[in-house]
DNA sequence: AGACTCGCTTGATTTTTATCAAGCGCCGAT
DNA sequence: ATCGGCGCTTGATAAAAATCAAGCGAGTCT
């Protein structure tokens, strides 16, 4: 493994208080491996072997049954992804894959838990780290439950304009149907909905969308820093 | 404080290993109070000052937002709940209302903070338990997305079935309205799905539910440890 | 260049769920 | 026992979203 990757993992509050020697014995077993487009990760109901980190690329979190299947989130770099299964040491509740081809780290899942029983420090990190997570997924849920699809895709154009610096056009990072699944709603309702904002202050065109009316947009979405962060 | 709602505590398994000092520290300006029903507990939005855990009666984690309004989870003794935002220091996600009179312990946040960050042995414990809700919540969000209503009725009449022992008669805890609000539909619909799980191998009363043919209920519902846990 | 592919759009229809509006029945109060 | 009230049920309607079915259009391949 590359020092400039290592040096990456280091510096995630995850393992930046974590001891040197804790944290070279995690990274000594590790393995980084690049994978293609579209290559499944992690099974849902698998036991884990590994701590999953995303250093390029991006990868998608989803949960399939009874042949229906949802996007739970899209992991982009640098992040660790499912821990709470490797710490409990039980089977995952989701699914992952790659979305574009992607780099990815990986640390035992034993070695893991043996540096968190050891590792005070780490041990706080990881509880910090859940407990973002744990917030994430509850405003996920507000998002679905009390949300159109309508305001759902609002309030991702607006979160993306800020995050693409408040420039006023956001472009797409995937193709529609992908986002169209990560808001919940099918690709004809992603299509529909970007029409219907047009009244509410975007133009959609094929790779971007401009903000023409932050104000009209915002008053649409509703915006609240309890389901957006 | 009555030295049993002590031992209660003591033995939850986020208490079980803190250091006795430390325990004593967080239950001696701890605050052991008895609400009656339909009082709000926590407002979504405000900074946490305890640590909450119900010892008595049943509480409801909701959200609401732009006059609509959703539950998230029912909270039965001997629980903590929303340790994430009492942890990470940060404003609460969710509310809290008790659904019947309640006995609920409160540990001040500041000091469960002071004593995460001294005891190896409790910021473990905090890893477990938010790891558990995590996956609690992960599991919500697959039943919301990947079920109908009628389905996810049908799963909540099994899992009821077996904590109260496979006896097949299942009886309601809280009101249907209640209950409608958990399940993520209108009492309407709960009504409905009622008549109409009949078709499944259910009769329905006004009081409880007598399973007649699990299996056929079992197959409409689709149970999976993937999502009922 | 022309035809083809594939992703996106658009329209029509169905399913699912919510909303609105009565009606019914159990239970307590008088 | 009878009267109200209230929670539950039932039906009719409406809204939201999924599904089905064409059509369009910007790229690519030959």
């Amino acid at each position: 493994m590359r020092a400039s990757e290592l040096t990456l993992v280091r510096n995630l509050p995850l393992f930046h208080e974590v001891a040197d020697p804790h944290f070279e014995y995690l990274t000594a077993a590790a393995l980084l491996q690049r994978f293609p487009p579209h290559v499944v990760l992690i099974d849902e109901g698998a036991l884990p072997d590994f701590l999953h980190i995303v250093v390029e690329g991006s990868v998608e979190l989803f949960a399939a049954h009874d042949g229906r299947e949802t996007t739970i989130d899209i992991i982009r770099p640098v992040t660790t992804f499912i821990l709470a299964a490797v710490i409990r040491d039980e089977v995952y509740l989701k699914s992952a894959r790659t979305l574009t081809e992607a780099l990815i780290l990986m640390l035992p899942a034993e070695k893991v838990r043996e540096v968190f029983s050891k590792d005070a420090a780490f041990a706080r990190a990881v509880v910090n780290e859940l407990a973002l997570r744990y917030r994430g997924v509850v405003r996920a849920l507000k998002n679905e439950k009390l949300r159109s699809s309508a305001e759902r895709l609002a309030n991702w154009i607006l979160k993306s304009d800020e995050q693409q610096g408040r420039a006023g056009h956001v472009t797409f990072a995937c193709d529609k149907r992908t986002l169209a699944s990560q808001l919940g709603m099918t690709p004809e309702n992603l299509s529909r909905n970007l029409s219907l904002l047009s009244k509410h202050g975007i133009k959609s065109g094929s790779r971007e969308i401009v903000i023409e009316n932050r104000s009209a947009l915002s008053a649409f979405a509703q915006p609240t820093s309890l389901i957006d962060g």
